[in-house]
DNA sequence: TCTAAATTTGTAATCATTACAATTTTATAA
DNA sequence: TTATAAAATTGTAATGATTACAAATTTAGA
């Protein structure tokens, strides 16, 4: 991944700490919040501001390289992957991974007809590793 | 519906602000915010205190009797619909509705196994009144 | 009626996010 | 290179939603 080409085809100036929190959050899949994006990064960017952090998470989705996950309505994360998919969080041990989906099967009869631009799909429940301990 | 039967049957007293609040979310399918709640509710209950409806929603939630609507990452809504159901939302005018769906039709392919609880399915886009304007 | 428990209320505290102005960095032209 | 303007970053203050908490009120039971 060409982080730096990938910014700039995106009409995003490819500052370094632009470069870092999206190498950072492309690399990282585990969808983080603001605050463990900053907390992993000031080691790396002794300067970086957490209002660099929102200013250039903003950006992103403002230019659509990034999108927000909020499946709790108390947090909100971010990820760098924009193919369509879904979300599952564990309630046990609060991960949250991607989950293939097909869309497209998702056929809602409505009365009222509606154009339908955007899906989120979040679901919750116990993850694998969680269900298979003994406690 | 027996507003009094149906708090009592999930454990909850039936206070007049506990009545009033789930009644009010009942009626009103377009799902409110706290502050719409408070607001439509006061000139009723001139009493009636922003905190006494978060507790109360938060009473309601916790007994399974009503759940949060966050299709937006900046405000929650709450729905006393509790049968499973998708939301859509137009981004023109800003109306979040309800839409059937059926939920076990998605079938996500993983390789990962997991145990899903509860589903939560968000579309955004632009609604058959918007679409319908000239403007 | 009296008393304790439950509920409601108002205010203060918390915490995530945004606004904004100052500083620093980058780009451009003389 | 040097000067100047624009863009980006930073730190601090403001905002706003939610929660904590203690006082006041209401309800239920003896
Ligand atoms: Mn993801
Ligand atoms: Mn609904
Ligand atoms: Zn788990
Ligand atoms: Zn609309």
């Amino acid at each position: 991944m060409d982080f730096i080409n990938h910014l700039t085809s995106n009409n995003i100036k490819p500052s370094l700490q632009r470069i870092k929190i999206f190498e950072y959050l492309y690399d990282n899949r585990e969808h983080p919040t603001v605050d463990t994006i900053y907390s992993d990064l000031v080691g790396d960017i002794p300067t970086l501001s957490k209002t660099t952090v929102y200013n250039t998470l903003k950006l992103f989705i403002d230019n659509n390289i990034t999108s927000t996950v909020t499946i709790e309505d108390n947090e909100v994360r971010y990820d760098a992957i924009m193919e369509e998919h879904a979300h599952f969080k564990c309630e046990k041990c609060g991960n949250v991974q991607d989950v293939e989906i097909d869309v497209s099967a998702l056929k809602f009869k409505e009365k009222n007809s509606f154009k339908v631009e955007k899906t989120n799909i979040y679901l919750k429940g116990k993850c694998n590793k969680c269900l298979n301990k003994i406690n």
